[in-house]
Formats: C-alpha cells, structure tokens, sequence
DNA sequence: TTGTATGCGTTATCAT
DNA sequence: ATGATAACGCATACAA
C-alpha cells in the first residue's frame, strides 16, 4: 500500500548494502568498449541482479574529491567488489584487495584472493598446435604490455615453441599494447621489413589485429597466402573479417557469471574459502592461416 | 587522520545520494555489447563522475522481489536516472518519467523531460543525398524494429527520396530487428530474390549489416560491385569491414556526456529547464557504395 | 505474538 | 564562533 523500503535507511543500520562495486578502469580509455570486458561486464550485471545485488561503479576521483579506491567503497558501503582491467600493481588497487572488503579479480590472482582466470596458457597452446597442424615453423609473436596476462601467454608461447621443436628468432617476437591497432601496426611494419618473413604472425588480440591487417593489405600482401595471421579473444569482429580470423575465444560471459556468484558467495558466507576458477576457451577457426 | 565519511549516512540525511541510475535494458540482451550503446555508457561514466556523481544500474528485478523501475530508483535514493536502450512504451518507464525524480532520456522524447538525441532525420538525409550522388535511383531500405529512431529515419527516407524525385517501391522497404545480422539476412534475402534487385541497399545498423553482407557475398554477389550497401552508427566495425561501410556516425561519446551534465543540472538546480538536444553526426565514407 | 525504544553516521538546528 | 542534540528510515533487541 505504497510503501517503499529504503536502501539507505537499511544500509545504515545492517552495515549491508547489496551493493556490488565495480571497478572498470579505462587504462587506454576503452574499457567498456572492449568487447571481452564489455561481456563480462553484462553477464555480471545479469548474475548479480538475479541474486539480488545492484552494481555501482567504483572509480578514483568522485567530483573534486580524491579518494583511494578503499575509501570509495567503504564510501559506497560496498559489500564487495569485482575488480577487472585496471592495473594490478596500483599500490591502491592492492590495498583495497588487502581490506577487509571482499574482492574478486578477473585475470589476475592475488594470493589469498578469488580470482576468475581465462586459461591464457591453454590458449596459447592451442593456437600453436592449430599453426603447427598447418605446417608453420617459423613464427612471430607480438604480445600485449607486461601484465599477468601477457606473461602467461609468451611462456605458453616459448613453452609450446620447445616442445614443438621450434627455434624462436628473438627478432619475431615485439612488445605492443593491447586493443590498440595503432601499435600492433607498427610492430607488423617491423616484422615485414625482416630479411626473411616469419610465416605467421601471432597478434595481442582481434581488435589490434586489424592494425597488422591494414599494415599487410597496404604492401600489396595477402592473407593468408602471403602471411598467416591469429588472433586472440574470439569476439565478433573476428566472425566478420574476411578472411575470418583464426583465434582464441575466452568465454567472457562466463568470465561474469562466475565473478558475480564468487563474490557473492564470499559476501554471504564469510567462512567460504577464495576461490581461484579457470574458465576454459576454445579455438575459432577461419581462413587466416595458410597450409604451408 | 582515518576519518571516511560514509555516503550512506549523508543519503538517508540529505535526501541527495550523488548517485546516478542508469537504465540500459538488454532488450535484445545485446545492450551493452552494442559499441553505441557502450560508448554512450563509457562517456556517461567519465562526465558523472567527474561532477562528483556515481553509477548504479537500475533494473526490474532485484533478487526475488520484483520492483517498478521507480521502485528500485527510490530504493537506492538515485538523485537522477539516464534511461537508454528501453523499450519507452513499457508503463513501467513511463511512470518512472512522470514521477519526481529527474530524468534524461537518450533517442526519444517524453514532452517536458530533457532528451538527448542522435539526429536521426539529418543522418538519413545524408545518406541519400550521398547515394543518389553515386548515381544510385532504386534504393532499399531494411529499418529496425518499431520505435521513435526508426520512425525518424522511415520518414526522412521517404521525404529524402520525394525530394530527390525518387519513387519507392513498397517491396523495397523491409522490417527487421537492430543489432541482429540474421534477421537483416533475411531480410536481405528477400531483397535480393526481387525480378528487379535494387541498387543500393541501407541497413538498420553497422552490426546488422555483417548479416546482408554474409548473404551477398554467398550468392556470389560482389559489394559494391553488384549491389552497394550503406550501414548505420559508425561504430569502428564499418572502419574494418572490406569493403569499408559507408555509415552515418553517431557521436555516442558526445551523447554519454551531454546526458551526464544535462541530468545533473536539473538535479543541482530544480529550476533548470528541460531541454532537447540534438546531437549531429557525420557521414564516413567508404568503399561500399559504387557509382552508377 | 505484537508493540515500542534505541542506534546506525550524518547534517541541520538550536542554544550557548 | 563552537558544541550539544534531534531526526533521517530502518532493523534489532527487548518488553509486554
């Protein structure tokens, strides 16, 4: 009869807000419109809500006022936080994890903490018996900036490379940045001035890919017959590139799902044991990569 | 020396909570994966909290109990919502709008409330002069599902094509859904079986287009070379699509911001008049249009 | 079972 | 100016 419960009122006095804070941190100002986190962002929204939870966003500044990332959520009255593309060696981002304050992170394990990881290793693996199938020996990698990301997969990388008994030429493999077409363009511009071409080039993810494509297609080079090129995240971009692109697709959705019910759990049963959950991708085949 | 406030307290004090509701329904559950849609959110984010307000996702259902949008934004003390991605029909949304509580809407209009908007009539208009220029007289167009964005564009397309001394023909202008490839192919499908194929075909989005462009191209059809094709939004896809789309952009980036400030203006100064705004685009050009 | 006081952390008001 | 106090709306603990 038109009585309307307060959240407010009900926070103050339970020290429980049902509030999920969220931490997006646009790095290269593209956050949300990557569209791996772009998923995770909405299948979380999506498990949240159905287990009674709302999401704010968390960020550093609020108006003039600068406050740490703890602060903002002890602010908020956050009963915990998902913690995604920011980084992790923010001394503010660790001592948020380090509080009291439940917390869940999405590729990235903090000891002691939930962690959600996508299987970076076993992607990287299966991309390189997908190339090797096809007959590739020599091949170049260019991999994001330094994050634990991009160290599981260049040791995935090197680790599959040795036992399938390739030689890496140090020159084939360049550092760029990730969902940034700009630098992998510049990386491809140098792995196509080498006296002798890899045969395949391994790209930081799909949306960088098309830096290197535009690179190639702009020397008059063919894909796939001149150089084969992977891909990694498998979103819909790389359904729609001609040729399709072979790559690695991690199940951002499920990524969420499972952020949101293991902060959840957390926040529900403080006895629940952190948890660290792999979730498992799968190869995306296309016409990228050449039979050589 | 230690000392937090606590946003809690201050809210359930001073009736304020500088907290903004945001109201992005999946309808299609594709809303925040549409690069429109996350583009608008991801500047949304930026210029709110830049004048000192957070986000906070409003939804239907929260947990087991089912509350009126209103509800839930009375319940979390939101000082304001944005509300994008809806259906603006829903009772629900309109008696959020008529209450109290301010509100912005995004590509519709509520008579009295602000509403930022993507010149829909201007971008159509564009289109056509620019396809008409090509030499193009036989146009079709597949438009989305029935709302105000797409009445807007319908009807600039029809006065567009009386304007230019271009007749219609009702076959030529079919219904699909936006931000969904299959239903634009079908829809293509039945274009392209037409006694007289039409030259140029628009479609009701960048994302929806992949969907026509599949099936051209497996009737062995070439773009523009058999039949050119023009998209809609800009978003970055219809800069690496090849052939390249020619688009209308939709400054999404501007649109996040201005509803940011024009939301917290009313909500800062009750005296503040609702106000409209219209935000201009631009045509990209690209290589999916032939002269004829 | 049903009802009534107390306090959560703030801000605003009032008296000093 | 400075400091004490009531009230915001709810949940909880306790009394009836």
């Amino acid at each position: 009869m038109g009585y309307l419960p307060n959240a407010t009122a009900r926070a103050l006095k339970t020290k429980r807000s049902q509030n999920i804070g969220v931490l997006f941190v646009d790095t290269t100002h593209s956050g949300l419109k990557h569209e791996y986190f772009s998923s995770i962002l909405d299948s979380l929204k999506v498990e949240a809500e159905r287990l009674g939870y709302d999401l704010t966003f968390i960020s550093k500044n609020i108006g003039k006022f600068s406050m740490s990332y703890y602060e903002h959520t002890r602010y908020r009255n956050c009963d915990g936080v998902v913690i995604a593309s920011v980084d992790f060696r923010d001394p503010d981002i660790i001592s948020l994890v380090q509080s009291e304050i439940p917390t869940v992170t999405l590729d990235y394990v903090f000891e002691g903490h939930s962690a959600i990881l996508s299987d970076n290793t076993v992607g990287m693996t299966a991309i390189l018996d997908y190339v090797y199938a096809k007959g590739h020996r020599d091949i170049a990698l260019i991999h994001g900036e330094d994050t634990e990301v991009t160290r599981k997969r260049v040791e995935s990388f090197y680790a599959s490379c040795a036992r399938l008994g390739l030689t890496v030429r140090p020159e084939c493999v360049k550092a760029a940045l990730y969902h940034a077409p700009a630098s992998s363009a510049a990386a491809t511009r140098e792995l196509l001035a080498l006296d002798r071409r890899p045969t395949c080039v391994l790209f930081p993810d799909d949306y960088s890919y098309t830096g290197g494509m535009n690179e190639i297609e702009s020397r008059g080079l063919a894909i796939p017959e001149d150089i084969s090129v992977v891909g990694y995240d498998g979103i819909s971009l790389s359904r729609l590139l001609r040729p399709r692109l072979v790559t690695f697709k991690q199940d951002a959705e499920r990524m969420g799902r499972e952020a949101a019910s293991q902060l959840i759990a957390e926040i529900e049963g403080p006895e629940h044991v952190p948890a660290r959950l792999s979730i498992p991708g799968v190869l995306l085949t296309g016409e990228s990569v050449a039979e050589v």
